[in-house]
RNA sequence: UGGGGCAUGGUGCAACGGCAGCACACCGGCCUUUGGAGCCGUGGAUCUUGGUUCGAAUCCAGGUGCCCCAGCCA
């Protein structure tokens, strides 16, 4: 039985399938997942991918991952192992693997079926005949500026041929005898239908390409309608969950599983995941991609499954985060900010805690012995003992951030500065004396001494100091990059937009920085945090002599609200 | 003068005729060997007009606003 409390699924889907099992609709629960492979999967897609498998899962029934492949000139089997890669990576386990195509042979036997129920014909209008007898929408959509009011459709002159002929007609058109878009077999249901979807839709269209399952053994492929209910009816699928755009066709879906008299599947919408500051339409990423405004379709400023992964983020931060969002029927628009609070709770418990330096600035410690080295006790995750600790060596040079020191000190400013006393994290108490500058006045080498009695961090005459800065030891760190990412797009709603304009030019900045020797050998795609300022990952462009690490997600920095306000 | 869907703080959700609550964001404070985390607190919402009712975010009627639908895309 499903616990309400701990339910991942939505509220009014639940209850949808449960009256199901229970007034006897259906006697047992099977889902389906089905992307098209003509694109990699983003986070928009997680949500339906989610909603799938967790309604399988609460009712103990399963999921069918089928690959909606009925338009062989889009699709390429590179997706196909893309898509299942990163549904594997998310955690989804699905019973069966199959294909629309799979079902072209059964698919086509009910088409004949229906053709010879008078209920589908041949039409041999062209494109802009059939456009033009489809009627229009009432003035004030946006797809109409004249009419004033919904006009019906016209009967196609072809509407009413015999059984026979359009039967004929089919087998060649299946056959390869005619011309690409010389015909169609539509639906024969109602011209005049108020929703537009049931004015004798088309269900099968010539195409010569070549299919990445089926070869050329087709000449005809079915459009969606005609595909995706009867797929789900074929495979027992009892309920068939997809996004809210797709209501209107739910009467077309019925209908056909009806005059087919058919395994009734049920479709069953909820609304599509939108988040700020992401692309979720598959032409205009992939535009960013081919035009090089991002590294490829795993760049970690893409919420694509791949980008998010190489930047850092978990799939358990992701499932959270979309199971975590609630639901109604309502348009929405997610904000980032909900997403990254989830990326931080969920890093802040599993990140090993490191030092780095990002902006290195030189720290002299006067009064520190010449090449002494000391061990350091550093806590590799506070937030969970069971981490435990790792030692980190200390000399008497060494770097820290060029942020952590100020000349002048603006007020409330309680890091380095002449005169002040700070802590170094796991080590001593520094104070500074003095500094040196270069030619054009800016501080080169902070010079500091430092209380040998304060090893560790505390002092014993119990003096307190407000702040405490991060370091690593010059001799011993280790040169890095480290990629700090900034939103993408420059607007929120950036598929609205155009890509020329939203861009931000400055999403990627490339430091060069030191980092503790520990990380030499950090494993690709592991969670880490750089002390007092974000989350981070290696990125697989590392090497042993150079490792390179990803921003993740920083962490919530309220120094610079402070100064913010003055 | 079409059909379908949806309206609750800035954002996302909850309240299924009975004190409008949660998370994120925002603001203030406490604490801190991460200006992180944690803890405490403030402000802010039922689209509108009527009706039913002891009582309406919830039920009814009208209005308004937003979204989807004229691919031989999915």
């Amino acid at each position: 039985m499903t616990d309400e409390t701990t339910s991942r699924i939505p509220t009014f889907i639940r209850e949808a399938v449960a009256k199901d099992l229970k007034n006897g609709r259906f006697n047992y629960i099977r889902t389906r997942l089905p992307p098209e492979p003509n694109g990699y999967l983003h986070i928009g897609h997680v949500k339906a991918f989610l909603i799938d498998y967790f309604t399988a899962q609460e009712f103990g029934g399963e999921l069918y991952l089928r690959f909606d492949d009925t338009n062989p000139s889009k699709e390429e089997t590179e997706f196909v192992d893309a898509i299942k890669e990163d549904a594997a990576w998310l955690g989804i386990e699905w019973a069966k693997e199959t294909y629309a195509s799979d079902y072209f042979d059964l698919l086509y036997d009910w088409a004949v079926k229906l053709v010879k129920l008078g209920l589908a014909y041949v039409d041999d209008q062209t494109q802009e005949e059939m456009s033009a007898s489809r009627g229009t929408l009432p003035k004030g959509t946006k797809w109409s500026e004249t009419e004033s009011a919904i006009k019906p459709g016209i009967d196609s002159p072809y509407r009413n041929r015999s059984v026979e002929e359009n039967l004929d007609l089919l087998e060649r058109m299946k056959n390869g005898e005619f011309a690409e878009g010389s015909r169609v077999l539509r639906a024969k249901i109602d011209m005049s239908h108020p929703n537009l979807l049931m004015r004798d839709p088309v269900m099968y269209r010539i195409m010569n390409a070549h299919h990445h399952r089926t070869g050329d053994k087709w000449h005809i492929y079915p459009m969606y309608d005609w595909s995706h209910g009867q797929n789900d009816s074929m495979e027992g699928v009892t309920h068939s969950l997809c996004s809210n755009e797709y209501m209107i066709h739910r009467p077309l879906y019925e209908w056909f599983l009806q005059k087919l008299e058919a395994f009734p599947s049920r479709q069953i919408e909820f609304t599509r995941l939108n988040l700020t500051y992401a692309m979720m339409s598959k032409r205009k990423l992939r535009k960013l991609v081919e035009t090089g405004v991002v590294r490829g379709w795993d760049d970690p400023r893409l919420t694509t499954l791949r980008g998010l992964r190489r930047r850092g983020v978990t799939p358990e931060a992701i499932i959270n985060f979309v199971t975590g969002l609630g639901e109604t029927k309502n348009d929405s628009y997610v904000e980032m900010a909900q997403f990254e609070a989830i990326i931080r709770d969920d890093l802040n418990k599993r990140a090993l805690r490191r030092m780095a330096v990002l902006h290195p600035l030189k720290l002299v410690i006067d009064n520190y012995p010449e090449g002494q080295v000391e061990e350091m006790e550093a806590v590799n995750n506070p937030e969970d003992p069971s981490a435990g600790t790792r030692k980190v060596p200390f000399s008497k040079v060494l770097y820290i951030e060029q942020d952590d020191f100020r000349e002048t000190p603006p007020p409330k400013y309680f890091r380095l500065f002449p005169g002040n006393e700070v802590r170094l994290r796991y080590a001593y108490f520094v104070k500074c004396t003095h500094i040196v500058k270069n030619e054009a006045g800016e501080a080169t080498e902070v010079h500091c001494t430092y209380d040998p009695t304060t090893k560790g961090g505390d002092a014993p005459d119990g003096r307190k100091v407000k702040s405490t800065i991060h370091w690593v030891s010059a001799e011993h760190a280790l040169p890095a990059e480290v990629r700090m990412y900034a939103q993408l797009f420059t607007v929120e709603r950036p598929d609205d937009g155009e890509l020329e304009t939203i861009v931000n030019p400055n999403s990627l900045e490339a430091l060069e920085g030191y980092v503790e020797l520990s990380l030499a050998n950090a494993r690709v795609g592991e969670p880490l945090q750089f002390e007092r300022t974000g989350y981070f990952t290696p990125d697989l462009d590392s090497t042993p002599e150079k490792p390179v690490f990803n921003l993740t997600v920083s962490l919530k920095d309220t120094w610079s609200k402070i100064e913010k306000k003055g």
